[in-house]
DNA sequence: GCGACAG
DNA sequence: ATCTTGTCGC
């Protein structure tokens, strides 16, 4: 994938906040990606008291849901995680991730907030303006808003809402399963980005995509890069 | 001031 | 997110 540069991420929380209101600006809440044949999803994981970032990027083909791609970068980081500003802490080990990644995914799911966030601007969407593509937030918690319990059936939907307007979805993947929630990441309307979810699910609580990519986050750094090939001809 | 608070 | 074994429930 070819990356725009990005801005620097190199400031402190206040700066943070500052560029995420700019940045909201940018975020184009809206579109449908068409047809897709390759629909990527991206994670990081990191060890308890360190600061070295992993993060995965997994493209799998639509709809068979197969895993075609596995890419992964490393990076050291310094700062904190503070909700609202997770894309300051794993943002940069993605975009590093992203621009290993040889196929072109029409669509990347995210773990975490899209708009659902306080300044409209979760990881999914941020990533989303930067990447300059259409991405889906998936978040396994609400980090603003409120919302009512969906059904307990699979395919049962809740609208997210803040200041009386609806910000995402409360999906059930799979019934009787906390649901996840859902939210416009970048260039995508609400209404595909969870038919996309559910389409790209297979039978766990959390989308192919997100959940392959957190497999496969952890398995990079608990066994290391070198093991890789090895995970990967496993995996393919 | 108090509680909430993605990963 | 991560630390960790077994264990209760569908």
């Amino acid at each position: 994938m070819k990356i725009p540069a990005a801005h620097s991420f190199d400031c402190t929380p206040k700066e943070a906040i500052l560029l995420q209101e700019r940045l909201r600006r940018q975020v184009i809440p809206h579109g449908d990606p068409g047809v897709i044949h390759l629909i990527a999803g991206a994670d990081a994981s990191y060890a308890k008291g360190e600061d070295v970032i992993y993060a995965a990027v997994v493209v799998l083909t639509f709809p068979e849901l197969t895993p075609v791609e596995y890419a992964w970068a490393e990076a050291e980081t310094t700062f904190p995680y503070i909700p609202g500003l997770l894309t300051f802490r794993e943002g940069p080990a993605l975009l590093e991730a992203f621009r290993k990644v040889q196929s072109e995914p029409e669509v990347i799911l995210f773990d975490g907030q899209g708009i659902a966030h306080p300044r409209s601007l979760g990881i999914a969407s941020h990533m989303g303006v930067l990447l300059d593509r259409p991405t889906v937030g998936v978040a396994k918690r609400l980090l603003t808003g409120t919302v009512d319990e969906p059904a307990r059936d699979r395919g049962a939907t809740s609208p997210i809402t803040s200041r009386d307007e609806v910000i995402g979805m409360a999906v059930r993947t799979k019934s009787r399963v906390k649901p996840v929630y859902v939210s416009v990441g970048h260039r995508i309307d609400l209404k595909p980005a969870v038919r996309l979810v559910l389409a790209a699910d297979r039978g766990y609580r959390l989308p192919e995509p997100t959940r392959q990519a957190h497999l496969f986050s952890n398995t990079v750094r608990r066994h290391g890069g070198g093991s890789v090939k090895a995970v990967q001809t496993t995996l393919l």
